[in-house]
DNA sequence: AGACGGACTCGACGCGCTGTCGACTTTTTC
DNA sequence: GAAAAAGTCGACAGCGCGTCGAGTCCGTCT
């Protein structure tokens, strides 16, 4: 065949071969958590032997975080119109609630195996802590932007608040079954730890 | 010695050396995740071989279920006058959570480590969810109590929103390095949860 | 053509940890 | 003081990991 005419240099054999290493990757974690995946199976799904997937990767985890950087820009999807905006805006923090639940969906399994094994795995902890960091602080800004503007009741630290709204998401998602139909609670539950205010509440009598 | 004469049968050689295996379970975790903790470590620190170690326990993890074990009553310490209160008690709450928060300052990592391996150990899996049940149906409960009184407002079914309390207290715990100072912060937040109104607001002008 | 080098492949090895087995010693019991 | 129960251990087998070095394939340069 000799390199392809039009093009230069078609994905070489070795890429194929990453690729299929990755698929069957995405492929077994469909089936079964990440703690149950060995590497043998991860080659034979490549159709090479165990040690020739060391070539590639340096060890399961690392697939995973190849699998993780591709996730990378999905998960931030439809945020921007309730980061940046203002007021309690539930359309817009349902929106952004509807498309990490489907990403949930989708990649549960590795979402959930990658947070499992981020202590412990650097690289793994870094992916999730630079994602949380930057929900995080974009969300604080808003707190502060809202409380400034007398549009939220004062309360926690605004990292720290945020920080909570973080991991309710993770830890709701990351148990769901069926992640789609938190949507609505979690706008719900979100808007009053943001904008809830305690009104003295009328006793009976 | 011979058995000790006032009290028929003082503890045995190997109780003690089961209780030694715990001690030193205990001792380990303060000092590393139970991850990095081998069964070598454990037998080694009751001065028995490591074959002898099975003699007592079946695994590692057997060894975590029976320090959770121990710990099963503490878990609910005073949370007693704030689930079967009712109204935004927050002293009651704040009591509640302080008891919490002393409790993953001393037991933290055993508390983490028996979270990441809750899936994949059903002993494990079967001992949170017992415990996170029993806290979800009570709060639940008294969510449904304070709604029928028009104590709180419509939101979520009382067990979701409740099993998402539960949820943020782990979360929010199992990633502090400072468990007591949380408990101000989710104080705040959980009344939120429960009694927080979205009051409609002051838009400038 | 033929030599070179990089991409790729693999079997064999050593390691660390787990759990089991059977034989042995110690302690308890009657 | 003999039989049973409790406790102890070394040796072994298994699994999954990561490494090493030898070998093959394939395009390039001369």
């Amino acid at each position: 065949m000799s390199p392809p005419p039009g093009r230069r240099r078609g994905p070489s054999k070795g890429d194929r071969r990453e690729q299929a290493i990755l698929d069957t990757a995405r492929t077994l974690l469909a089936r079964k958590p990440l703690a149950e995946i060995t590497i043998d199976e991860l080659a034979a799904g490549a159709e090479i032997s165990r040690s020739s997937f060391y070539f590639y990767f340096d060890s399961k985890l690392a697939v995973v975080v190849a699998l993780l950087h591709g996730l990378a820009g999905e998960l931030d999807a439809d945020a921007g119109p309730w980061l940046d905006g203002t007021g309690p805006d539930e359309p817009a923090l349902r929106r952004s609630l509807t498309a990490l639940a489907a990403i949930w969906r989708t990649h549960g399994r590795l979402l959930a195996g990658a947070l499992a094994a981020a202590p412990g795995c650097p690289p793994i902890g870094e992916w999730r802590n630079s994602l949380r960091a930057a929900h995080v602080s974009r969300l604080a800004a808003r707190i502060e932007r809202e409380r400034a503007a007398g549009l939220a009741p004062d309360g926690p630290e605004p990292h720290v608040l945020a920080g909570m709204i973080d991991d309710l998401r993770t830890a709701a998602f990351a148990g769901a079954t069926d992640p789609e139909r938190l949507v609505d609670d979690l706008v719900t539950v979100e808007l009053r730890m943001l904008y809830g205010d305690l009104r003295v509440l009328h006793s009976p009598g």
